[in-house]
DNA sequence: GCATTAACCACAG
DNA sequence: CTGTGGTTAATGC
């Protein structure tokens, strides 16, 4: 099987594994398709796998003291759970599937070979852990330091700029989980929208989002 | 004090 | 699951 070898969303990292390798590759890795609303993975489960995203959308979130948190949407392609595969023996957070998603597992003895022993390999992970940081930097004084409707602005052009590089887009999400994402009650968030809609910046149909005003929308998310 | 912000509650589609 | 109105607590002027 050369399931991994032709793979269409291979991850740059794993661009650089050589042919024996990538043969190593095929026979640890398990690939799984999952519906809408699955469990990829659970906080406090035992976890030896790394998880790759091929294709779809997942939202990673941790339990917090009073309500669920989503640390972040992850698009695929992309590694998701690295540092809580690596970083500790059970998942420190969740992962749902909130659109069809096909990953891959990788057994974590596996992926601890190729960065033990191809350093290319090892630089694209390291690259993307810092990457992954920084943008974790960012997003925790934003949501510290804005006020809610900043929140959820940045939220919308997330969705528009980043996941769907489109204007006009079907959220992902409940009210109660942008709640959750933008660290606001449900209840702010539809009020929140119905604001941002009547003031023409939004054109807002359950979850239909079109953005008419996206500098405004950016300036908001700007001022906080 | 008074205004503003945002969470919580309750109830209705 | 969503939207809305009333209430309430914290904060700022």
């Amino acid at each position: 099987m050369d399931i991994c070898k032709h793979c269409q969303s291979k991850s740059l990292a794993a661009n650089k594994l050589v042919e024996s390798e990538i043969e190593e590759l095929e026979h640890s890795c398990v690939s799984v398709d999952f519906l809408q609303g699955e469990i990829i993975f659970k906080q406090d489960a035992l976890s030896s796998n790394i998880i790759y995203i091929r294709t779809g959308l997942v939202k990673v979130h941790i339990k917090g003291p009073d309500r669920d948190q989503i640390l972040k949407i992850a698009k695929g392609p992309t590694y998701l759970g690295i540092p809580t595969t690596l970083g500790d023996k059970v998942n420190n957070y969740s992962a749902t599937s909130l659109t069809h998603v096909s990953v891959c597992f990788v057994d974590i003895r596996t992926f601890r070979h190729f960065i033990e022993n191809n350093s290319e390999f090892a630089y694209e992970i390291i690259l993307d852990l810092c990457k992954e940081e920084l943008s974790y930097y960012h997003r925790c004084v934003n949501q510290l330091q804005k006020h809610s409707a900043g929140r959820v602005a940045d939220a919308l052009l997330f969705f528009a700029d980043e996941i769907y590089l489109s204007k006009t887009f079907n959220l992902p999400l409940s009210r109660s989980e942008l709640g959750d994402l933008t660290g606001n009650s449900r209840e702010s968030v539809s009020r929140i929208l119905a604001e941002f809609n009547q003031q023409q910046i939004i054109q807002l149909k359950g979850r239909g989002i079109a953005i008419i005003n996206h500098s405004l929308l950016k300036e908001i998310g700007k001022k906080g």
